[in-house]
DNA sequence: CTGTATCCGTTTCGATACTG
DNA sequence: CAGTATCGAAACGGATACAG
């Protein structure tokens, strides 16, 4: 997507939600809360390391994760919703109510 | 986006609502009802005629609207949402709500 | 008016290997 | 474990011109 701002809302939140992964990504923190990199990694079939990398540094930027890292060994680190990205609910749920009707 | 299909429903409506202007044109079928080529270019600034026709026929593929086309002098077409599309539009709404909340 | 053809730069994607 | 580095392939996006 372009850099330069998108003032109307719905593009705006369509490029967040519609970059691939993003949408699986906070749908598996609303449905199980707080998850490490790793757990993003397992449930998400098919990303790889680098695309998951750089889709949580879009969804931190966009202020809808917060990252948490503790630089132990093994170093941990976990992503949590900011209240922003909670209220991605209910898009969350449309998404998968109409995902659903048409299978 | 990949052709291999998506099973899981949340990623399957991403790929559809998250390429770029496809959400707008879904808007503008629901806040206006049926609309013709042009009234689309016109209304979503930035769009060139490529772009649009590809979206179009995307979303006609995906069973989201409908194409009707009059071969007359100028031609006519119009677009309109079928039943699966109308149903999209607690997606665009919980996009709107939330693009609203976080200018 | 309603598109398609061309053409090409930009962005994205992602496998693999590697670092602290 | 939690990422980054690299780097080529592929998809996407869009301006312009043109056709029916």
């Amino acid at each position: 997507m372009e850099k330069d701002q998108q003032y109307c809302p719905i593009a705006r939140t369509a490029i967040i939600i519609g970059s691939r992964w993003t949408a699986q990504i906070v749908r598996e923190l609303i449905d199980h809360g707080p998850r490490r990199f790793q757990d993003f990694a397992d449930a998400i079939e098919g990303i790889g390391p680098t695309t998951l990398s750089s889709r949580l540094k879009m969804l931190e930027e966009a202020g809808i994760v917060e990252r948490h890292f503790y630089d132990e060994h093994p170093p941990r680190a976990h992503y949590v919703l900011t209240e922003k990205g909670h209220r991605m609910k209910d898009i969350i749920g449309a998404m998968r109510n109409w995902g659903n009707l048409y299978r």
